[in-house]
RNA sequence: GGUAGGGUGCCCGAGUGGCCAAAGGGGGCGGACUGUAAAUCCGCUGGCGGAAUGCCUUCGAAGGUUCAAAUCCUUCCUCUACCA
């Protein structure tokens, strides 16, 4: 493929690209170049998020690079560097290698896995003593680091910033070093980081790395990034029609980010279809739709997408009761309502009693309002909570 | 080491003796509506209790003062800033 092409596939939704100029130096020389992920095996849950970052990587993949996918071991096994939050434990060994393999599971629905060098970067880590640590952290500066936005937030806000949090990024840095990365990807907010790398890699005699940043793509909230501890993520295990609902769930207005960010559909027909959106031709729900389809490929498969597809059409356009619903095994076939939902797992009684005074309570699609009516079941009755929650009747 | 300021419900945050299960916001949940689990609007949001001006648990921890404490006192834990 000729250059110019080249550079606008890889180019296309990046966020930051440091730089474009040398990247075409890079790609003149015509070998694969070495792409770079570093990831954080203490949370191996990957979500729609990631999967921007991946997108990017495969394409890179389909041009013919390598890509190497660091697991950072070893920061996952000295844990937060800030030592508040409890997002980032300190791993035991095992715990980071079983982490390490669902990562990699997940990781390569996306990748393929032929073009991709998994490393630990405990590997060359493990290997430093005080004195090379040292010299490594001589190679930056106080004031430079203090140039992280979150960093210099913390700083002026006076909130705690501990030594070690300057260690992650040189430690990251480092990385770049041992495998030789031609190229760094991230999200937007690891920019900084990735940019050390080049510094880094500069000072150890090696020709600095190209940064590129992909766009942080805001959860189904629709506000807020999407994150595990936002609980606004769509994640690569979820079952297909959650996958799908959840994707119906997100704003309109984020509709268009998701198809360019996530979807395989090529960019003109992008154009259009947001034209369309502007000017009322098509119908937002459809083309959400569509894109709830395309995120279960991206996941999933072609078959599984239909399927989710027609799930979502039964039980929320047409409120009808979903194919599968989880049984809930009475002892006694008369129980009071209340007592019921707290069988059927809402977490109390005041809570069961709220939901049934405020409509959101019915069996076999018929509402009951009473807390208190002592309910005679048959077995295959379908006990409907709110919109979502079902459950068949056992006896 | 010294000085000052903090730790409140899922989160943020108000509250400095009773009117506090604790304002307000966020989130979550339920309902209406719809084009969807969008948007908008309304309601709910510690537990127990078929109800109560009822009981229990909750305001960093443990004690204490008081008829009464998130609020006052003591000790402790913990976080932060500034000065060393």
């Amino acid at each position: 493929m000729d250059l110019k092409k080249q550079v606008e596939i890889i180019k296309n939704n990046t966020f930051d690209l440091v730089s474009e100029a040398e990247l075409i130096e890079k790609l003149k020389k015509g070998r694969p170049l070495r792409i770079k992920l570093g990831v954080d095996p203490s949370r191996p849950d990957l979500h729609l998020g990631h999967a921007v970052v991946l997108k990017k990587l495969k394409e890179f993949q389909d041009l013919g690079h390598q890509v190497v996918l660091i697991i950072g071991d070893f920061t996952a096994r000295i844990g937060d560097p800030s030592g508040r939050s409890a997002t980032r434990p300190m791993l035991t060994m095992e715990a980071v290698k079983e982490n390490a393999i669902s990562y990699q599971e997940q990781v390569f629905t996306i990748l393929d896995r032929e073009k991709t060098e998994v490393r630990y970067n405990g590997e060359w880590l493990d290997k430093m003593n005080f004195e090379d640590v040292i010299r490594l952290a001589a190679k930056y500066t106080v004031a430079r680091m203090l140039e992280r936005d979150d960093f210099d937030k913390r700083y002026k806000d006076n909130q705690p910033i501990s030594v070690a949090e300057f260690m992650y990024p040189l430690a990251q840095a480092y990385d770049s070093v041992a495998i030789q990365s031609d190229v760094e990807i991230g999200g937007t907010d690891q920019l900084f980081n990735l940019l050390v790398g080049r510094k880094i890699q500069t000072d150890h005699g090696l020709e600095s790395q190209i940064v590129l940043t992909m766009p942080i793509i805001e959860g189904t909230d629709g506000n807020l990034k999407m994150s595990k501890s936002y609980d606004n993520y769509i994640a690569f295990t979820d079952e297909p029609k959650n996958v799908y609902g959840k994707v119906m769930s997100i704003p309109d207005t984020l509709m268009m980010k998701y198809y360019r960010l996530l979807s395989d559909i090529d960019k003109t027909e992008l154009d259009t279809l947001e034209k369309g959106l502007a000017d009322g031709s098509v119908n937002p729900r459809d083309c959400k739709m569509r894109l709830g389809r395309e995120m279960v490929k991206l996941l999933y498969n072609e078959e599984k997408a239909t399927e989710a597809e027609a799930e979502f059409v039964k039980v929320f356009q047409k409120k009808d009761v979903p194919t599968e619903i989880p049984g809930l095994k009475l002892e006694t076939d008369t129980v009071k309502l209340a007592d019921l939902l707290v069988l059927s797992g809402v977490p109390s009684k005041s809570e069961a009693k709220r939901l049934i005074k405020q409509g959101g309570v019915k069996i076999n699609d018929v509402k009951f309002e009473d807390p208190f009516e002592a309910i005679k079941l048959n077995a295959g009755d379908i006990l409907r909570i709110g919109k979502r929650r079902f459950y068949k009747i056992e006896l």
